[in-house]
DNA sequence: GTCCAGGCATGCA
DNA sequence: TGCATGCATGGA
C-alpha cells in the first residue's frame, strides 16, 4: 500500500480486496452512507470521514496522515491480507463463486462500545431500521463534531436518559438493555476496554454476561468491534446457509471464520429467499 | 390483517 | 440442559 498526501486529501494506492460498498453496506457498520458521487460518508471513533475510490485508488477526503495512521488504518483492517485470505476460503466451492461475486467484503475494527450497542439494537430487527434508530441516537444525543456530523453517543450520554428517551428514538424492548449497560459501563462494572484484551473465550464469556446479549449478538460485537475474526455469527440468515454445510465449517475457514461469515452472510441475503 | 427482521430473557420441564 | 413464549417497531 502506497499512501500519499494531495492537497488536504490522502490518496491510497496497492490495497487489495477493498470493496467500499460491500464492506460499508453489508450490515456490519450501520453508519454509513453513499453521496451521489459514489463517494461514501460516515462517522467513526469520532471523526467524519468521506472517502471514494475511483481507478483502484482510494481518496480520503481532507483526511490528516494523524488521522489515518490513528484511525483509519485500522478500521478498514488494512495491514490484514485479504488477498489471501480469500485465495484460501476459495477451497470451499459456494465461498469460491461467492468471493468470484463480491469481491472485497473486509471485517472493520469498529469502536467495541459502538458495535456493542448497534448489535444489541440489531436483534429481532431488519438492517433498514437499524440505521435509523442508530442515525437518530447519534443525531440526538452523539457529540456535534461538525458539519452536522455527529459522533456515536457515548456510554455516559445514554446513562445519562431514561429508558423511555431510549424507546422514544425507537429502540423498542431492547430500550433497557442499552440503558442498564451504559449504566453499567459508566459504573465501571462493565469494562470493555479490558474485555477487548481478554483472550477469545474469557471475552465473549464477560459479552455473554451482558443484559441483552445472547450467542448473536457477543459473536457480531466480537467480531466487528473487538478484533476477534475467528467469530462467526449465526443469525437466521446464516442458520439458512449452515443447512449447505451439513458436517460443519471446511478446514479452509479456520483462522479467518468472520470473512467467511460475511462472504456467506452477504450471498445469503442475495440468494436465499426469507 | 399477518409475517418477518443480523435474538434474547424468562419460566418451566 | 433444552424448549416455548413474549417482546417493540415498521415494512412487505
Amino acid at each position: 500500500m502506497i499512501i500519499e498526501q494531495k492537497g488536504s486529501d490522502l490518496l491510497l494506492s496497492g490495497v487489495e480486496c477493498m470493496s467500499l460498498p460491500l464492506t460499508l453496506d453489508c450490515g456490519e457498520a450501520f453508519r454509513w452512507k453513499m453521496e451521489e458521487d459514489g463517494s461514501w460518508s460516515g462517522v467513526a471513533f469520532e471523526k467524519y470521514l468521506n472517502i471514494k475510490e475511483e481507478n483502484g485508488v482510494f481518496i480520503l477526503k481532507n483526511t490528516s496522515p494523524e488521522d489515518f495512521e490513528g484511525v483509519w488504518r485500522r478500521y478498514f483492517d488494512l495491514d490484514r491480507d485479504y488477498a489471501a485470505i480469500c485465495a484460501r476460503l476459495k477451497q470451499d466451492d459456494l465461498l469460491s463463486s461467492t468471493i468470484d461475486e463480491y469481491y472485497g467484503i473486509r471485517i472493520l475494527n469498529q469502536e467495541p462500545w459502538e458495535a456493542l450497542v448497534s448489535f444489541i439494537i440489531s436483534q429481532q430487527n431488519n438492517i433498514k431500521r437499524i440505521k435509523g434508530i442508530i442515525s437518530r441516537l447519534c443525531n440526538t444525543y452523539g457529540r456535534d463534531i461538525g458539519g452536522g456530523r455527529h459522533a456515536f453517543p457515548t456510554s455516559a450520554a445514554l446513562s445519562a436518559l431514561t429508558v423511555s428517551q431510549l424507546e422514544e428514538m425507537g429502540l423498542g424492548y431492547r430500550a433497557k438493555y442499552v440503558k442498564k449497560l451504559a449504566d453499567d459501563v459508566e459504573a465501571g462494572a462493565t469494562d470493555l476496554e479490558a474485555i477487548r484484551r481478554m483472550p477469545l473465550e474469557d471475552a465473549k464469556k464477560a459479552l455473554l454476561g451482558v443484559y441483552g446479549v445472547g450467542e448473536k449478538v457477543a459473536n457480531c460485537a466480537l467480531l466487528f468491534g473487538f478484533g476477534f475474526i475467528r467469530c462467526f455469527p449465526v443469525d437466521v440468515w446464516m442458520k439458512r446457509v449452515l443447512e449447505f454445510y451439513p458436517n460443519g465449517l471446511p478446514e479452509c475457514f479456520e483462522g479467518c471464520e468472520g470473512v467467511a461469515q460475511q462472504y456467506l452472510f452477504h450471498w445469503a441475503r442475495n440468494n436465499l429467499q426469507g
